[in-house]
DNA sequence: TTGACAAATCAATTTTTTTTGAAATGATGA
DNA sequence: TCATCATTTCAAAAAAAATTGATTTGTCAA
């Protein structure tokens, strides 16, 4: 294996980008176990419906959770192999790193 | 072990924040393998420096990268440790999330 | 000392994201 | 068909983050 420079994807920006909001994140740590409708996530986050809809459509678009609609509610939940494919963009670094040798700026003439 | 409601750290949140921009990840790819100065990072971003530098500050405060002046020079490495907690912090998810059952909204009557 | 250079800071502006409340959509059951 | 309810969408306002160019800080070497 070379260098691999991994240019980071438009899906990893956007996820640790959906990622980096308290509300959204409490979404995330919600429906770590279960599933739920926006009605049960609004109760429980106390928050504007329409607000939270918002950060629902930001964590969809990540692809970090999914939505199932059944009459007129619309479940939610985790698409976890997209959360994995974050974890594993990070755990790149841990696999190939040295131990970050120094290196000299002026090119030592 | 029960439900462990992890409420997201800070460090997690700006952790995210600071991931969710193109230019600093791409700092952060080019630390993976060496240190590296600021003059050297602007000419592979080919970036102004001012704004390298409000992107590095912000890496930094994240501690995902830590500085280490030498002469004129300011040299960024990774900061290994905070990635790996990042890393884990994704890895819960996949530990104990039960097949993400259904859960009926309206308690049924 | 002074001049040159690396890098950070600053203030003003621009861009992007978030919030808010109102209106639209769409499904349901009476 | 109609009223109701869950949710999304929208437009305007507010807030936060990023860009820019100029200035400052600090270090070195002449």
């Amino acid at each position: 294996m070379t260098e691999t420079l991994q240019i980071a994807s438009t899906e990893v920006i956007s996820g640790f980008k959906a990622l980096a909001d308290p509300l959204r994140l409490q979404v995330i740590e919600l429906l770590r176990t279960q599933e739920m409708c926006v009605c049960d996530l609004c109760d429980r986050l106390n928050v504007a419906q329409s607000k939270l809809s918002f950060h629902l459509k930001s964590l969809k678009e990540a692809k970090l959770i999914r939505a199932r609609q059944e009459g007129r509610w619309i479940y939610y939940s985790l698409n976890l192999p997209q959360l994995v494919l974050l974890e594993q963009y990070l755990a790149e670094f841990r696999r190939f790193s040295p131990i970050l040798p120094a290196r000299a700026c002026p090119p030592e003439a």
